[in-house]
DNA sequence: CCCGGACATCTTGACGTCAAGATATTTACG
DNA sequence: CGTAAATATCTTGACGTCAAGATGTCCGGG
């Protein structure tokens, strides 16, 4: 009886003709979200770090050397408006933390390169993040780990 | 192969030391939470509502007549900051959707009532709403989807 | 009874995001 | 070639949220 159940059983009451199976999923769903989100921003708080200029440090680091994208590439993997990149490059570029790189093939583009402050933080920041993540996940055996996973896996796949 | 498997080979490439299991999970409930919310929006934007207002109106109205509740009361069920709800309830207010009444218990309180446009609005809303939350998530067989609501569940215990 | 702490709500200022459109550059075609 | 369409990024204005603190009200011990 937690409290998505709660609201359930709410609506139960006031409007039985409604079928309720998947406001309980999405409603967990959303809630776990919100939670585990703050959780993680802790974390990277901690390395001076939101969610949002991490995301786009670790898609440098990950990308591997000489660890430079263009903002475009940055868009693909972060379902953010464009708007939206250049703000965070922004405040990137401000800590130091990347710089943007003419690119001599194309002068509508720019690169984004991790500067070394920004490769050794997010180095440090990313270690931390996955111990954290694991964490998280941790009230579930493997098993159900990997059955999690799988299912939604299966369901993400219906929007990508 | 999907998006988040993609992520995972670059880190297992960069960085294998790091144990990217809970990484996995943790990418595709955000992404898919990310996904869901916009579909939920698009059918609350039709009628004329944002999942902020509308996360109000239906708290508002499962809990029964005479549809009222406390800015607290509402505030215990929706994981925003009270000055967030303040916010919410001053744009439904704008809209005549609710109304605040005082309190006569305790002037340091005001209750939130549904109006009468309010609450058909809700009334309305709510049944397209429950209909499209169960097309979301009508990729998976009934056992499936209960699969997965016990495991967001169990994950879900951990923080509540 | 009164006053200090608890409580309920609202205010303020900052931030991240988005949609829509502006600017600059490249590409393709006539 | 020259120009229109496509592409890549940035700008602008609005919105929702948060953290921190202000304001107004209630309550319980002295």
């Amino acid at each position: 009886m937690d409290h998505v159940d709660r609201i359930l059983d709410q609506w139960r009451r006031e409007r039985p003709d409604l079928d309720v199976t998947a406001m309980g999923i999405l409603g967990r769903l959303k809630r776990l979200s919100t939670h585990l989100s703050r959780e993680v921003e802790a974390v990277l708080q901690q390395n001076g770090l939101s969610s949002s200029s991490f995301d786009v440090l670790a898609t440098l680091r990950r990308s591997g050397a000489p660890y430079r994208l263009s903002p475009g590439d940055l868009l693909a993997t972060t379902m953010v408006t464009s708007g939206t990149m250049t703000n965070r490059i922004d405040q990137l570029e401000k800590t130091g933390l990347v710089e943007r790189v003419v690119n001599p093939q194309d002068r509508r583009s720019v690169l984004i390169a991790l500067t070394e402050k920004g490769f050794s933080l997010v180095e440090k920041t990313v270690t931390e993040h996955v111990v954290n993540q694991n964490r998280l996940v941790e009230s579930l055996p493997a098993d159900e780990k990997a059955a999690l996973d799988g299912l939604l896996r299966q369901l993400l796949a219906a929007f990508e």
